[in-house]
DNA sequence: TCTGGGGTCCTAGGACCC
DNA sequence: TCTGGGGTCCTAGGACCC
């Protein structure tokens, strides 16, 4: 059976969610910052030609102050539950669901009857009744062809239309002649360079391209981009989420750091946040990273930025112990007279609980370490996160995220919930 | 003054073995 | 002159994605 994918992605998504509860800014242009207020990482359509994505934030405030544009400090706990809804209501509506980031999922419609450019609308109708999210859909036979489609809706079709279906041969040649290769899903600024050199310049020119000899220059990686953009489906559907091979937590300071004990304290807060994901998919360590480094901008400033590996004595996802040995390694690290501007914890060589039999010995402790962590994730999933924690993290601490535009828990907390009547 | 965070996959190269 | 060859495992680093 001939293989059709769809990519269904949400438009803006976190400008979206938050208007999806500010309906006064139904018109008004929104751009949503990074952590600390760093740089715009989503807009809304009115705010798309004011602003490059990425852009520093103070850099373009006045500009968008001056057009009226209103900024919102990232929401994580409101996007990550707004997608999980968008997730829902489509799952509803197709065979298999592959949720692909936050704001994305393909979906497997081979063999589905009838008209797919209809359940295309169906599904953007019925997501944005239900969770006020507008998407568009890019239907294909290859996942590259479905990502293109995609950007070929929001770049070719009136605004009526955001459901794009380049089944028919004509129209996706159409659409690989007119789109640079650097647009393709999977080839990103250095490979669009060195294509270009090969006189690649086109997704037509690459899917044209004799995949042997990109599998030599590159790897399998861009041949099997190419032979997707020709046609041949090579990506499946990847059903079940595999457990996280690493997990990682790293933020930069509210303010620079130049003292041991503040660092302590934040490498303490990111083991906290580390180990609760560890858990959460029921994983051990066996590594951890731990670095730490100085900011990168700014030229006449001293620059640092090492990290240590630390082997853990038996696969763990202690809280404790974590802690304790993030510590010590960050004293490893840890040089003065620089000012650092973020820290760095990295669980490596994860595997699960259960594959793992230790001696005796870790294996008692193991299980006692479990029911304390049980403990902690429990009052910490009812009462909310950091209720309960190891001493070395402060209640409320002085180089904390700067975050002053957020928006409430509209969702995510009983006080943000709205009012009727 | 001020520039995000969290992942994945692949390859090259070194160490080691027979 | 000419110093094996092939396999595996591990790690670091590059490139990419959203």
């Amino acid at each position: 059976m001939t293989p059709v994918f769809a990519l269904i992605d949400c438009n803006s998504f976190y400008a979206s969610c938050e208007r999806v509860f500010r309906p006064d800014l139904s018109r008004t242009p929104i751009v949503v910052l990074s952590n600390n207020d760093g740089c715009i990482i989503a807009r809304s359509a009115e705010a798309k030609p004011l602003v490059k994505m990425g852009q520093p934030y103070y850099q373009v405030k006045e500009l968008l102050q001056g057009h009226g544009v209103v900024a919102f400090s990232s929401n994580y706990a409101l996007y990550g539950d707004m997608s999980q809804r968008v997730m829902t209501v489509i799952e509803g509506m197709v065979p298999a669901l592959e949720v692909y980031s936050i704001d994305e999922a393909f979906v497997d419609l081979t063999g589905m009857p009838g008209d797919l450019d209809y359940l295309g609308r169906c599904i953007r109708e019925r997501v944005l009744k239900h969770t006020g999210i507008p998407v568009g859909v890019g239907i294909a036979g290859t996942k590259t062809l479905a990502k293109l489609a995609n950007h070929a809706a929001k770049r070719w079709a009136s605004h009526s239309g955001w459901v794009v279906d380049l089944r028919d041969p004509v129209k996706y040649h159409w659409v690989l002649k007119k789109c640079d290769v650097s647009e393709v899903w999977g080839i990103g600024k250095r490979l669009t360079a060195q294509l270009r050199d090969m006189a690649i310049r086109t997704a037509w020119d690459l899917s044209r391209a004799d995949p042997a000899l990109l599998r030599k220059t590159f790897s399998v990686v861009v041949e099997k981009t190419a032979r997707e953009l020709a046609g041949t489906s090579c990506l499946q559907l990847e059903h079940a989420q595999p457990p996280r091979q690493e997990i990682c937590c790293s933020r930069m300071f509210g303010q620079r750091l130049t003292a041991l004990a503040p660092l302590k304290e934040a490498v303490a807060t990111y083991v906290m946040r580390a180990s609760e994901k560890l858990r959460q998919q029921r994983s051990l360590a066996r590594r951890m990273r731990v670095s730490i480094r100085t900011g990168m901008f700014n030229p006449d400033e001293p620059r640092y930025a090492n990290g240590v590996l630390v082997q853990l004595p038996y696969p763990t996802d202690d809280l404790r112990l974590l802690t304790r040995m993030a510590q010590e390694a960050l004293e490893r690290v840890y040089r003065q007279g620089f000012r650092y501007s973020k820290a760095e914890v990295l669980l490596l060589d994860l595997c699960q609980r259960g594959e793992y039999t230790g001696d005796l010995f870790s294996a008692q402790q193991t299980q006692s370490a479990e029911r304390v962590m049980a403990v902690i994730d429990g009052v910490n999933q009812r009462w909310g996160r950091g209720t309960l924690r190891s001493a070395a993290v402060p209640a409320a601490a002085e180089w904390a995220m700067r975050r002053g535009l957020m928006s409430e828990g509209f969702t995510t907390q009983v006080a943000g919930l709205w009012r009727v009547g």
